[in-house]
DNA sequence: GCCGTTTTCGGCCCGACTGTTTTCAGTCG
């Protein structure tokens, strides 16, 4: 059973039992044991098959060690039966539900019976749940509201989507009288792949002006609350967005405050219970006392600890090695000197091979590869062998009339079913660069289609794996693969991965590249560009390798051209 | 259910807003 499916179960129960009115802070634990064992690195049925004690998991102790191990041996979590005995599975979905907790959701199937979400629709269309006590007709049309949003489309908005919303709200709010911050905390800055609402965050001296102009945006099709120091709309497109007013001095604290992740403020505010201290959106206090909230490093250094930044803070290590001092150097856009994957003309991409040069160019690349496809893409037109020595002599004649950059002579060449290549060996032993990707067949089984990727880095022309599991943000899962053994198989063959800059992909992904920087295996972060404008995607590749802990050395494209030949040759 | 330099019991993060309430519970982040 994999780590994914433990969690899962983890959470199911802890939803039932919260439904049922358990102690919350057993329901707590439950749900910190399925965050810790979905961050887990590696699975926890290799850990129990290596008998290794699954206690020394922060969050895991001996009662639940004993039933993560019945788990996977059996198939079965102690505990979970007979909640589902007492408290209907599908009232779950019932918590998905705006406003309804578990409270309300016990209260709706005690007194209507309602045990999914179908009974619950009718319930509020036949006026019954207005009459129950705690609710009204408020509460009735916000359930019948929010059961609509839930049918038309549920799913987080891709982070390069938020951002397009963001900069302008954030640009109008900028302009109310007597602001002097805005700034968006939350998964938005810490730069999560998908973010599931916006927190922005205002210092004013009129708060009244802020909300009102907040709420009265234009692009705001419901207000779902308006206070003094906090305001809630909802876009049209669906995006939920939260606008706390904070004062000058507290900017420090709320700002740390919101970003979270929840996980890491409530271990940080543990490290400070432990001191003695309060941590809150206002800022550290020691009794009346107030220490710091004006700034973020200082709010981490009451605590002890340095400033960590927000694309880590998940609770997965980041507390520990700032403890220790062994926070990682993070990548930055500066440190990348080219791109390793890209498209023209020739087959889908929209601009010459002199254009992106000059576009690599212009962005202050030493190099950038042209990586077209292969033959077996025919929507593509993808190259056969003929035309791609054809490009391949164009790129030698542009390398000796441009200055300041190099092209190197790539191909993005398809992985066949076998795990074969789509040219013949002999052609790709003539490119400076090759990248590998797979374009079809993802139905193909885990095993099956990790052998085929393993096959493909057999090869020792291959340098990068592209866009390794072919996943695409809210529109295709990633294909049935073993991550673990296929980063195992490149740290053994010294085979690169890629970090695709495609915001629609990200992939790897940030979990995944953290782990494969942990093997020791070399990323390349390329933006697998289509057009010289999607050059500029490479933050986007960026935000998730820091998220991945990598550092400059983990990563391929930070290299000087000189080390990078040195390396291709090197395979 | 977890955890422990306040250690085997008794804590466990905390404040804002709403709706249904006469003083606050529930939900959310």
């Amino acid at each position: 059973m994999r780590n994914a499916e433990i969690a899962r179960r983890l959470t199911t129960l802890a939803d039932l039992l919260e439904i049922d009115g358990a102690n919350g802070f057993r329901v707590r634990a439950y749900r910190q044991a399925a965050l810790a064992v979905e961050n887990q690195p590696r699975q926890i049925a290799d850990m129990l098959e290596a008998g290794e004690d699954l206690t020394d998991i922060e969050g895991i102790g001996e009662d639940l060690a004993d039933k993560l191990a019945t788990l996977v041996r059996d198939g079965r979590l102690p505990g979970l039966g007979d909640a589902e005995k007492r408290v209907p599975p599908a009232l779950r979905d019932l918590l998905r539900i705006d406003q309804l907790g578990p409270k309300r959701v016990k209260a709706l199937y005690d007194e209507l019976g309602i045990q999914d979400l179908d009974d619950l629709r009718r319930a509020a269309r036949n006026d019954e749940i207005r009459r129950l006590s705690g609710f009204g007709e408020k509460s009735q049309d916000k359930i019948l509201d929010a059961l609509e949003r839930l049918d038309s489309e549920e799913r987080r908005t891709p982070l390069h989507e938020a951002q397009q919303v963001a900069e302008p709200l954030v640009e109008y709010l900028r302009e109310t009288g007597g602001v002097s911050r805005v700034t968006i905390a939350g998964s938005y800055r810490r730069r999560k792949a998908t973010v599931g609402d916006l927190d922005i965050l205002a210092v004013c001296d009129d708060s009244r002006a802020i909300m009102q102009r907040f709420t009265g945006y234009e692009e705001v099709d419901e207000v779902i609350s308006r206070g003094k120091t906090r305001s809630s709309v909802r876009l049209g497109n669906g995006l939920q967005i939260d606008l706390r007013v904070v004062p000058a001095a507290s900017y420090g604290a709320a700002l740390y405050y919101f970003t979270g992740s929840k996980a890491h403020n409530v271990a940080v505010r543990r490290i400070a219970v432990d001191k003695g201290l309060k941590i809150n959106e206002y800022g550290v206090s020691q009794g009346d006392e107030h220490l710091a909230g004006e700034d973020e490093e200082a709010v981490f250094a009451q605590v002890g600890l340095p400033f960590i930044p927000p694309e880590l803070r998940e609770n997965t290590g980041e507390i520990d090695a700032a403890y220790h001092d062994r926070l990682p150097r993070l990548i930055t856009l500066d440190d990348i000197r080219g791109d390793l994957h890209m498209h023209t003309r020739d087959t889908d991409g929209r601009a010459s091979l002199e254009e992106m040069a000059d576009a690599g160019k212009r962005r202050g690349y030493a190099y950038i590869a042209i990586t077209d496809h292969s033959q077996r893409l025919r929507m593509t037109h993808g190259l056969d062998s003929r035309r791609l020595r054809e490009q391949m002599a164009a790129i030698d004649a542009l390398n000796e009339r441009i200055k300041g950059i190099r092209v190197l002579k790539s191909l993005e060449v398809d992985i066949l079913e076998d795990g074969s290549l789509d040219l013949p060996d002999e052609v790709l032993d003539a490119l400076d660069l090759c990248v590998a990707s797979v374009h079809s067949r993802f139905e193909l089984s885990r095993e099956k289609q990790t052998e085929r990727l393993l096959r493909a880095m057999d090869n020792p022309r291959v340098h990068i794996i592209g866009h390794p599991t072919g996943r695409i943000i809210n529109r295709r899962d990633a294909y049935p693969l073993d991550l673990e053994r296929l980063i195992d198989g490149a740290r053994q063959r010294d085979c690169c991965l890629e970090l695709n800059a495609q915001p629609s992909r990200l992939d790897l992904g940030d979990r995944y590249a953290r782990q494969a920087k942990e093997a020791g295996v070399i990323l390349a972060i390329s933006t697998d560009a289509h057009a010289t404008g999607q050059l500029g995607n490479m933050p986007y590749g960026i935000d998730q390798a820091r998220r991945g802990w990598l550092e400059p050395d983990d990563v391929l494209n930070t290299r000087t051209l000189a080390q990078l030949q040195k390396r291709l040759k090197r395979r």
